[in-house]
DNA sequence: ACCTGAACACCGTTCAAGT
DNA sequence: ACCTGAACACCGTTCAAGT
């Protein structure tokens, strides 16, 4: 038999593993992210896989890690309420780089390195704002969940527009559309307001409800 | 041949295949929960399910919406303040009656007479407290997250404690050991306050943060 | 009109066996 | 040590066929 000359293929390992895995999320979403097109794209069987890594869960906590290492934190010279508002577009930033990025953080609870780095990086700036102990992980809390809460319905609300591939103005009249087709005497503000819920600027809109936090917490350190 | 006896079931319909669903879902939860399963239960074929529904994703849509048609709301002769305090203990304790309810409804767009009902009475709230129509959705939106990502964690953090069955003080005492492994310089502050990211009463982690929101609007509204 | 049998194209995971 | 073949117990969905 001719010898092959076929490159042997690089090893596995988790490194690989994750980095491709995270292509393909890129690629098919998460919800089409399966085992099998992972293991297909690194050219291996899928059993392989389960040799570097417990299962899928475990995966998906690694990538929501390799994917929150890439957050940049701001200067801690700054005033609270700047290092804050710095902080919360960051996250966003990091949130939007990738697809499905929300789903996947919800759907893992936070144990990698990475993740516990940004939750010891947060903890230390609201001590040091003055937050008593206790108080710490509740506010940590409300600000990431502020910031996955409010990402997850940008994510959403865009891809309902690039589906179709329409401007703005035309999916703000479809919305408009819909929603004036419910009974007007049950649904008098949703339909009042139908056109505000979808032309938004999402930076302006993430900025505003950011600032609503940040003013609250600034009256509980009074 | 024998004429059979055995009593024809009642026939398939929606309010059928969603309160059996509803019922399988507090059994097995969320992950769990499969067309094939609620047939079963059901007595009946999966593939019948299809007659009366289009896909699961719209059974998931229905079951958000059931459950949030339990709502209750509070008297708008009340303060605003009381009104969203109100509010949010309500849809609170509405997640909390069923299991993984938060998965449920993040993963299905609020579309249902139910849930819109719900939104126009929280736009209706905040229009007449006097804020303007642009900001009405987004303060909404606010609201409705904290509560969601509230409860989710709420959820997640209860579930840890329970599947040992497990109290109070021993899971905190865990959380201890494993956050003491850390090496100390990486996570002083996550080491320090270790104690408390498990102990806490949630009513009153939830009314804290509710009450935050309510100040920083406060602030939005002079 | 309503339900089913049978098939399709997938899942995640395990484990003995191969190199 | 690392990978695979083969199997297991499931998924959601479709559709011609039965009553």
């Amino acid at each position: 038999m001719a010898r092959k000359t076929r490159t042997t293929n690089t090893p596995l390992d988790q490194t690989r593993i994750i980095q491709t895995a995270l292509q393909l999320l890129d690629e098919i979403g998460l919800k089409e992210l399966s085992m099998n097109k992972i293991a297909n794209k690194l050219q291996v069987k899928t059993a392989s896989l389960y040799y570097h890594i417990q299962d899928k869960d475990e995966l998906m906590g690694l990538l929501a890690d390799r994917i929150s290492s890439s957050m940049e934190w701001p200067d801690s010279s700054l005033s609270w309420r700047e290092q804050l508002g710095l902080w919360g577009e960051s996250f966003r930033k990091v949130l939007l780089s990738h697809r499905d990025t929300v789903d996947l953080f919800n759907s893992s609870i936070a144990s990698g390195y990475d993740r516990l780095k940004q939750v010891e990086r947060l903890y230390a700036l609201l001590s040091s704002v003055g937050f008593p102990d206790q108080q710490v992980p509740w506010v940590a809390s409300i600000l990431k969940n502020y910031v996955l809460g409010f990402v997850g319905e940008e994510v959403r609300l865009r891809l309902n527009a690039d589906q179709g591939a329409i401007s703005n103005a035309e999916l703000s009249e479809r919305y408009n559309q819909y929603y004036s087709q419910l009974p007007s005497e049950e649904f008098p503000t949703v339909i009042r307001l139908a056109s505000y819920t979808t032309n938004s600027d999402w930076a302006k809109e993430f900025e505003f409800g950011l600032s609503v936090l940040t003013e609250g917490l600034a009256v509980k350190l009074q």
